[in-house]
DNA sequence: TTATTATGACTGACCGGTCAGTCAATAGAT
DNA sequence: ATCTATTGACTGACCGGTCAGTCATAATAA
């Protein structure tokens, strides 16, 4: 047995290797490693993207992802605790920055009409034209199964938007641009958004569907003038 | 899905084994043995669903859904070809029955505000409050790894549902009670359905739906009267 | 500046546990 | 007795996670 493994680590030491990973980068760094660090970080991440997005969480190989990250296996533990951590920051890493986006577009205090026509532009280009579409089909997927990445998800980035609409929508009922009951359910909205998601999945190379147009039929429809009650 | 664990079966063992199970009991059978095949068969199928919709396919373990089914492994190898013809044989035991019964729908000929009505009772009814919600909710984790799958539930279930809404809404549109839009885009009727299955898997502990209210909401806002363009 | 030492990022062979699928043995029906 | 259905121990491919060892780079000494 010519290969000798150290089979003992002090649980303090244990504990500082934990943290560390935690962090996401292996130790402090500076220069040239620091650079290095963070690129590797993102081709990992990258490479993380590409094969849960086809292949899923569960029957996704950290091989793979190593293989196409150009990157050691071992590495990706450097930089992510384990498989699911890998996940989990890739998830938040791809969401985290819509959040701003769209609150900052609930805040300003245009017509509904032109404002829903933002929304739906923002949604294709930032979402549906973007691999974030494959990354909101993963969170459907698997969310059920990780109960603490649904949680993020729906305190910082559902939750908000849905804040940002209620609150843009009740101003514009306020001044009978849109009907009272769409306040209670901002989710119909976004419905659509979440069937082109969906569709495009399953069913795109059956019946692709044109999503700007689907969606704009929508909003015409919820926003068109309507006789009074 | 998943890779191919056995190496090794002619292709004409292959065949014989594809051609019991695809009948879906062992051998031929009559009277008491055939009782019991089916309930065999029923019982495993249930144990299936619970744990399918739970771990999802890929972390589901045969084992698991075998003592649940309360029989051993290799039985279940006696009815199924293997893990994913079970998984594929569930959803389609539980979505067939569905299509006839909507496709009826679709066939009568009533104002559309109370066929819309009857639709939301439906789903609310026969999917939303059943398993059936949760073998969507497969079909749509699952579908993208599951090609065949996929296009069985297209053209077995969707293709037909919107043959039949599209109908419907052409009709009622001739009479003028829907705008023309909607029969480009059925898929926006059904949009809230879809909204409340995948929130009812991931948000309902933070923040609970009232699905037929949000449903009635929609149709609403889709179906009110509107000034003249 | 150049030489020497220290650091820690990176590697990849390896380990241990898991689980789909098999099949010889057994129970049960006819 | 014969034949079928059922069992469950077993196999082996597979993969997440580990860690001793390597070497480029950074820190320090000369």
């Amino acid at each position: 047995m010519s290969r000798p493994r150290t089979v003992n680590a002090t649980p303090s030491e244990r504990l500082a290797s934990a943290r560390r990973s935690a962090s996401g980068a292996p130790q402090r760094a500076t220069g040239k490693r620091k650079a290095r660090s963070a690129a590797r970080r993102d081709a990992i991440l990258a490479a993380a993207l590409e094969e849960f997005s086809t292949r899923g969480f569960g029957a996704t190989r950290l091989d793979d992802v190593a293989r196409r990250a150009g990157v050691a296996k071992g590495t990706i533990y450097l930089y992510f605790r384990d498989k699911e951590t890998l996940f989990q920051e890739l998830i938040r890493a791809m969401l985290t920055p819509l959040v701003g986006t769209i609150e900052a577009m609930g805040a300003v205090d245009l017509p509904v009409r032109q404002l829903a026509d933002r929304i739906v532009d923002l949604f294709v280009r930032e979402i549906y034209e973007t691999r974030r579409k494959d990354v909101i089909r993963m969170m459907i997927s698997e969310g059920p199964r990780f109960p603490k990445l649904a949680e993020f998800y729906y305190r910082e980035v559902l939750a908000r938007i849905i804040a940002a609409m209620r609150a843009l929508l009740a101003r514009a009922a306020a001044r009978g641009e849109v009907p009272e009951g769409l306040v209670d359910f901002p989710q119909i909205i976004a419905a659509p958004g979440l069937v082109a998601i969906v569709w495009s999945g399953l069913f795109e190379r059956f019946e692709p569907l044109d999503v700007r147009a689907m969606m704009k039929t929508h909003i015409d429809l919820l926003f068109a003038p309507r006789k009074a009650a």
